[in-house]
DNA sequence: GTCTATAACGCGATAGAC
DNA sequence: GTCTATCGCGTTATAGAC
């Protein structure tokens, strides 16, 4: 056996992997994060679902793709927006990419931020992505300290978790209640740049109370 | 047929729609909320599943049942919670029963402020009384910018939605992240008093930007 | 070896007859 | 209230096709 064929079959088992990844999401959009079903993701792919098994042992191993998958996407789309801008700039834009990348990837978002599919836990391998946005941050908030445009305790276990919480109560209040607004238009999306304000008011260097 | 046998037999029934929903609690909080299984109710309660549909006419209706049995228990803790309580405490002791009650009722906390379980909508009916505690609320904030200790912008659409934000978002992370965490010692939870500082803050009535 | 299909098991929600 | 029955599910075992 040639190089070259393994390589091929290689290839082509990458792509029936990513086709049931695809598949899956689609059929989430439509039918519910939890309500996700093997069987239909076979019937869509022409396939029957012990053939699944192929590819993944289990259907919570799917999701646990799934959920690697968008925490390396969501590390990536804050990456991209917080390069080449300046860096008194990174939080704004790394909160808008935030709520921009949920907007659009809702699904993959609920897998991500709400944990909400019975006996899914996410492997820490598939967790390691979503821990390196936290350390993108938490560094965005040392440098604003260092640079002085915040005060100490912005860079605090406390700060980090009062940042994500209120970008996160966005986020979940605009998918309860408005998912089909887009970032731009929702109503909750909207306020990403008031807290942020707040948040920078609150830790403002100085004056504001210590936490 | 007695008046009285008919009272003991609507009694009884509504004790046994009581005990399906005990348990579907009990269930939902050791095996997730949306793995609910009837079959597991009626084991427990020593039924046939079928049985279930004597009380229940689905699944959903069960949910629907807790969801408002939760509304009606959020909103009184709620209103319990600011009675007899100075005015211009209303606000941070609500928020404070907020907490706490979510924490203490983490299955149905679910069911109110997420929408996971997959074709779960929740009736009008079921829905009123969370809408009544959104009043509620709303009724505060706008007796606080009466009274002065509040700017105008408080009492508004956005106000509302950046106070709940706040809250939920703080809910949303120590559920995902510290579920066994109790309200005092929850690392989210303790930040609640923060983002109430924050918001009071930003619509402090002589400075800040408006919203 | 690698992929796919078929058959079968156990479990779930639910409809209908009793 | 039950029992029976149907259907769909996730999963396993097994056997054939590339």
């Amino acid at each position: 056996m040639s190089t070259a064929s393994v390589d091929r079959r290689t290839r082509r088992r990458q792509q029936t992997i990513d086709e049931i990844l695809d598949v899956s999401i689609a059929l989430m959009e439509t039918e519910g994060v939890a309500a996700l079903s093997l069987s239909a993701v076979a019937r869509q792919l022409g396939m029957q679902p012990p053939s699944l098994y192929q590819y993944f042992p289990s259907k919570l191993a799917i999701y646990d793709a799934l959920f690697q998958r968008g925490a390396e996407q969501f590390r990536d789309a804050q990456r991209k927006a917080v390069a080449d801008v300046p860096v008194e700039q990174q939080l704004a834009h790394g909160i808008a990419a935030f709520g921009r990348w949920c907007m659009a990837n809702q699904v993959l978002s609920q897998l991500l931020f709400w944990r909400t599919v019975p006996g899914f836990e996410p492997s820490p391998e598939a967790f390691a992505p979503a821990l390196e946005v936290m350390a993108d941050v938490q560094s965005h908030l040392q440098e604003a300290v260092e640079s002085g445009r915040l005060r100490e305790g912005a860079a605090s276990e406390d700060g980090l978790a009062l940042l994500t919480s209120m970008t996160a109560g966005l986020l979940s209040q605009q998918l309860a209640n408005e998912p089909q607004a887009s970032f731009e238009d929702g109503r909750y999306m909207k306020l990403i740049p008031v807290v942020l304000e707040m948040f920078f008011h609150h830790y403002a260097p100085t004056r504001g109370t210590a936490t």
